[in-house]
Formats: structure tokens, sequence, C-alpha cells
DNA sequence: AATCTTTATTGTAATATTGCAATATAGAAT
DNA sequence: ATTCTATATTGCAATATTACAATAAAGATT
């Protein structure tokens, strides 16, 4: 086989996974991290500052972009992409969580 | 070529990806999600709770536990795994940093 | 219109992941 | 010591990801 089996688990836990998997190349990351520096998103600019060619830095940002993670809007012959912060939000508040059932149960078995 | 470029990126972005990566598949965020659940950490448990055979939950485990996800203790000839809270931890403040960050520029150009 | 600039798509090779049957390992129980 | 129970490892097939050269698409500039 190969395939994962999405349709056994929730559709909370696959829209978490989905998320995580696209920040699970150290590229990503690094877009991720570049569109936060600059102030203005201008894009493409990405190509420059990361050691890929521009296919694949396409490619990654349209992994970011499914995952909910970037918005990207046309300005011109331009695109404009920027992280979205409901995604962002998400991932932390499930974290947060996690983190405070911890606390409460006080787990220390390990 | 295929393999990721890891090098050309930074400590952190590799650890951040790292993690996130080993989240990236329902299985192991279902496998964390049943650890919280679970009061004491009995393992082999979620063979039966998944629809997984028991090489690929073994498998999993071993993906999360390189990840530093999970910490795993022997008890006898079964083992006892549970969530590593350092790492969520770290998870946590790093969106947390991000959505600060977005909240302090006010970005909003998309 | 011809050209430039910016981003996306296609095709393809290299590599990695997923899933599991079969098997191995190791401690517990008889 | 033999058997049982729990987990890990190996080997392999199916599938997915990563990276990029070549090319396409589409708006901007001349």
């Amino acid at each position: 086989m190969g395939a994962t089996k999405t349709e056994h688990f929730t559709t909370k836990q696959n829209s978490i996974a989905t998320i995580a998997k696209a920040l699970g190349h150290p590229a990503r990351v690094a877009i991720l991290e570049y569109l936060m520096k600059v102030d203005s998103c201008i894009c493409g600019d990405i190509v420059n500052e990361l050691p890929l060619a521009q296919p694949t830095i396409s490619q990654h940002l349209k992994e970011l972009k499914n995952a909910g993670l970037i918005k990207g809007n046309i300005e011109g012959n331009a695109i404009c992409y920027c992280v979205d912060e409901k995604t962002i939000s998400t991932m932390q508040k499930y974290f947060e969580a996690i983190n405070q059932k911890i606390e409460i149960k006080k787990l220390k078995c390990c």
C-alpha cells in the first residue's frame, strides 16, 4: 500500500495533520518566517532569499496556501503572499490545549 | 534529486520542521491524542484503538519519539509511552510568537 | 506588437513515506 | 525450559514528496 488512511481519522485530526505537514519542511518554515520578517509581502524575493529554484519555491508556496497557512493576492503581475493568522492561531490553541491538559493531569509517568 | 536540502536552513527551522513533520500524519495526531486521553500511559492499546497494524503503529511511535513529541519507558515487557510536554511547549511558543508579531505589525496586505 | 517580469505548470529523476506480513527480540508466566 | 505477551525490525510494494529544467501564462513596459 503506502497511501495514508485519511478516512479513518477525524476531520480535526486530519486538519491538524495537514497544517503540520505543510510546516514539515524547513524550506516552508523559512518561507513563513521570511513573510513575517518583511513588512511588505513582496513575494518573488523569496527565490533570491532561499537556496532553491523558482519552481521549487512556487511548489512550496502552493502547499502552504493549500494548508491555509498563507494567503495570496494578485497585484499586477506579481503576487503578494502573506501569513494567514487564523491558521497560526488554530495551531497555537491546539498546542496550548495539550499543554493545559498535561498540567491538569500532572502526567509524569515517563 | 529529491532529497531535502536540510543544510541550507537554520537549526531552529529544521527543528520546527522535524516536529511539525512528525505531526504531519493523522495517525500520529491520533496517537498523541490517545496518549493524552488515557490516564495511565498503557501503550499497546493503541493498536486496538487505531485501524492500523502493529508494525505500523510501532513505526509511527518511533517517529514521534525521534521528533521528541513522546517519551517511552520500559515497564516489564510492555512500554509506557507518554507526551513530552517540553516539545509541545516549544511548538506552542513558536506559534504564539508568530501570532504576536502579526498583531504588532498589523499585517493586513491580503 | 514585441519584450520583459513574475509566477505557475509540466515532466521527470531521486528520494522518502506509508502500510503490513513475516519474523525477531525480550521480559513474564506457566 | 517452554510458552505467552508486547514491541521492534526487516523486507517489500504502493504511493508521495522534493527538486529542477523546460515551458507556459499573464500582466507590465517599451
